[in-house]
DNA sequence: CTTGACCTTGCCATGGTGGTAAGGTTCAAG
DNA sequence: CTTGAACCTTACCACCATGGCAAGGTCAAG
C-alpha cells in the first residue's frame, strides 16, 4: 500500500488530499499541522502522517466544520487518551448549528418561493417581491 | 403617519431601519444608497425617503440577497418603467442558490447524525466520527 | 462651561479561499 | 552544460458583510 515515494514536496500533498497548496501552508500557519521537514532549499516535505492529517482536515471542512473545531478534532484524534464524549459534543454541537442555520434559510425560501408564486414575471411592473421588500404592510415608525 | 422631525441623524435613522449606522455609511459608500445631505458640520440627514430605502436593504439581506443583488433590485425599485421578470428572475436565482446550499448542508448534517448515533459519547476513546473523517475506508493512493 | 451623547473619518479584524508577483530550485531534454 | 518547464518559496492584496476601536468634532441640557 502507497507505493508513492515519501516524503512528497507540497504539491503531491496537496493531489493527495485534495486540499490547494496555498491551503496546506494556510494550515501549517494556523498550527493545525506541525511545521513540516524542509530540504537544504526550503521545500517543505510531507510525510505520509501528514497527508493523513490534511485529509483529516479536508473531511472535516467538507462536513462543514471550521477551523477552530477541525483544530479540536485534530487534537483528539491525536490523543488515544481522548474520551469520545468530547468528540461527540463538538460534533453535536456542530449539527445542531447546521439544523439552525438550514431552518433559517428554509425560513428564507418559503416566503421568496410565496412570492416568487405571486410575480407575473412579465413586462408589466408590478411586483409582489418588491412590495414585500418595500415593507408594505410596515409604516415607518 | 410618520410623526417624526425629518430629517434625522444616521443614529435615528439606524434605529428606525434595524441597520446599524455603521452599515448605513457603508451602504452608502457601495453607491447603494445615494450619498445623503449633511449639515454644516458634516452631519448627514436621513429623510424618510432614505428610511425606506435602509428598509428595503434590511429586507433583503433578511431574506438572504447579496449586496450586489439588492443593488440590482433596489435599481429596479427605483425604476418604474421596470418589468417584473427582472426581479422574478432575481429572486429566482437565489431561491435556486438556497436550495442548492440546504442541500448541501443537510447532507453533512445526515452523515454527521448518522456518525453521532453510533459514538458512544462516553469516557471510551473509540469514536467512528474521528473514524470517518480519518477517512477509515479510504486509503492513499 | 462642562458633560455626555452623538457624529466624523480611518484603520484593523474576522474566515476561508483565491490571486498575483518576484524570486529560487529541480529535473529532463536538447 | 544549458535552457526551459514545472515546481517551490514568501509576501502581499482581495473577497463579503460586519464589528471594533481611536482620535477628534458637534450639539444640547444642566
Amino acid at each position: 500500500m502507497s507505493s508513492a515515494a515519501w516524503p512528497v514536496a507540497i504539491g503531491t500533498a496537496a493531489r493527495l488530499s485534495q486540499v490547494s497548496a496555498k491551503m496546506v501552508r494556510h494550515y501549517e500557519s494556523l498550527g493545525l499541522l506541525a511545521p513540516v521537514a524542509r530540504t537544504d532549499s526550503g521545500y517543505r516535505q510531507y510525510n505520509e502522517a501528514d497527508v493523513r492529517t490534511l485529509q483529516f482536515i479536508k473531511r472535516g471542512r467538507d462536513l462543514g466544520f471550521s477551523m477552530a473545531e477541525i483544530a479540536e478534532l485534530v487534537d483528539l484524534w491525536r490523543n488515544r487518551q481522548r474520551a469520545s464524549a468530547s468528540v461527540k459534543r463538538i460534533a453535536q454541537k456542530h449539527v445542531d448549528d447546521l439544523a439552525q442555520r438550514i431552518a433559517a434559510m428554509q425560513a428564507m425560501q418559503r416566503t421568496l418561493s410565496s412570492l416568487l408564486h405571486h410575480c407575473h414575471g412579465d413586462l408589466r411592473p408590478d411586483c409582489p417581491i418588491l412590495d414585500d421588500l418595500a415593507g408594505a404592510s410596515a409604516p415607518l415608525p
